[in-house]
DNA sequence: CTGCCGATGTGAAACGTTTCATTCGCTGGG
DNA sequence: CCCAGCGAATGAAACGTTTCACATCGGCAG
């Protein structure tokens, strides 16, 4: 494949001039830009980037490490990510942990040998923001930086669990069932916590009006899987708070199995707002997250970051999620 | 940063052995090899990939240009590419044209740009395989390379059209209705293909019997949104085969609400088995595509492709796809 | 004692850019 | 007629690796 010096002597002019008409074009005159030009598409000559890095010390690449890429969730956040970073040129590395610390270790490394200009990150529970001794900036994604010493960009999780009990007792529900995936994810405590708060509110103990229930995992089977454990519990909660919209799905699909019917027998909310929400036979109540801004500006965050050095200041944003009724929680007439 | 110069001066080596020790240990005495690495944890030294790469000549990155990061299909399409690329130590550039030839244009060019050791590409209608002139190698993603001048990886859609046909006619429908998105995805047409032909099968005249019905776009609105024009069709059909899942999900949620019931009064089937079919209160019937396998495929060919270049044949890869029947359209009782 | 070998280590060259201090060639003002 | 000044072009140096031809050294066979 040419490089610029093939261009340059096929053109007549010397390396310099090759570089500026890539890269300052207003620097050559345009007789002999357009004459270099032409030689370009001619030999069809493709800037080397692994070069040009090297002398530039730094790439136009970012990326984004998260848990799980099939998951609707991250797969909006990826969405707006590649959308920010398209639009100022940059490019996006996509990583995928599964949740493993090991994996995300091992791309913390390789991304950082790559020299991304920086990182977008949905850490595992092992990431401490120690790794961040790296000079490489960073956003956190969908976790709040307590410490504050990088950006982050995350939605409010207790206020998402507050919004949904607060819809729930107002529609006169005693006792909550409270259905969430491993604890591993800071999230679904958090979700909880709101919840406990929502019913504190109301001057009730949260401990006898909250039944907290695990799923082996946060799909929709498991979260159909869990429906046979609700039955089971004495003095049956009339509501069932899902930690996200695939557990839900799974429940509203189990409960139709066992002949319960939603709203009319339980009632039922999501959280998340994945897309097919609002198209089941009975739409689901739900708590949305803005999964697509959340990439978009923690990239922007990220690229601010990455390009004014200077006058970075962190920042730490936090989306307010929303509470969207539909049928699954409506109470009955 | 610490670079390798930093590293051989600390440690009392040379450069080279420095570089050694990262490439080929063996050829390094145990004892200096361990005063490298402990000098480089010391230092923080991390190698500097862009060097790296323009001394080699080649990455270990492979680009992933995909028409729609936030559909589902293509979101298991990239976890089976991510996983499978991860596997062998490349790392996934994520590009999204959003259906854009100029984005795809723009993406292509800035991959070649960084030099990636492949491509796997899901084209958009523009694309054509000239822009293979290019020497990097490519693998065409959920489309049939044609002319054989490049590997593929793709789903018989002809193969489901004709199951989802004979599937709808061997219950009895005279006449059915076919929705799709918009024809620049050559997928839809395909699809439509295959159940004019099961359609030709039973000695019938596929456009006497088939109804086509263009959605605006490939969602679940769009799907909706189509079934007043669905309502509208004399001597209206009594099956319905929608492109994608998508779009049948709309559809299945605009009959309930127009008072239709599936299957009873319309019987529906769908097309990729997307994971929350199977979870509707009326079970989707759908075509099932292997995406995960589709992704998981291709990254093993442009590997193998990009590793083995002397005896390196392109193959096409035709995953057969597979009829799922639930309930949305069994015959009622 | 000599010569040779293998194991180990060395450092210059090369990869393809961008940058920047210089040079070149003109023009117009004095 | 000279020279300051300007637009345009030049080309060497530098970015941080990997490679490879070569040097060094101790030991061992002859």
């Amino acid at each position: 494949m040419a490089n610029i010096h093939e261009v340059a002597k096929r053109a007549g002019v010397s390396l310099g001039t090759v570089s500026n008409v890539l890269n300052h074009p207003e620097l050559v005159a345009e007789a002999t830009r357009q004459r270099v030009l032409h030689v370009i598409g001619e030999v069809g000559f493709v800037r080397n980037g692994s070069a040009r890095q090297l002398r530039i010390g730094a790439t136009q690449t970012i990326g984004l490490i998260v848990l799980d890429v099939a998951n609707p969730f991250f797969t909006e956040v990826a969405h707006g990510a590649e959308a920010a970073a398209s639009e100022r040129g940059y490019l996006v590395i996509l990583c995928n942990t599964g949740n493993s610390p090991d994996k995300e270790a091992h791309y913390l490394d390789a991304l950082a040998e790559q020299r991304v200009a920086g990182m977008l990150i949905v850490p595992t529970v092992a990431y401490t923001p120690d790794s961040l001794r790296r000079e490489t900036p960073v956003v956190l994604l969908d976790r709040l930086s307590k410490e504050a010493n990088c950006c982050s960009v995350s939605v409010d999780d207790v206020a998402g669990g507050e919004m949904a009990g607060q819809h729930l007792l107002a529609a006169g529900h005693q006792r909550i069932a409270y259905l969430h995936g491993p604890f591993t994810n800071a999230q679904y405590i958090d979700r909880l916590e709101g919840l406990r708060r929502a019913v504190a509110q109301t001057g009730r103990d949260p401990n006898a009006v909250i039944v907290p229930l695990a799923a082996s995992a946060d799909n929709a089977q498991a979260g159909g899987a869990s429906v046979a454990a609700f039955c089971q519990i004495p003095d049956r909660p009339t509501a069932i708070f899902c930690g996200n919209d695939y557990l839900a799905v799974g429940v509203m699909h189990a409960l139709a199995q066992c002949g319960m019917s939603v709203p009319r027998d339980v009632a039922l909310i999501g959280y998340d707002d994945i897309d097919l929400a609002a198209m089941f036979s009975v739409p689901l109540s739900t708590i949305r997250q803005p999964k697509y801004e959340l990439g978009y500006a923690a990239t922007e965050l990220l690229l601010d970051e990455i390009t004014g050095k200077d006058a970075h200041t962190h920042r730490q944003i936090v989306f307010r999620p929303e509470l969207i009724v539909r049928e699954s929680s409506r109470t009955p007439v």
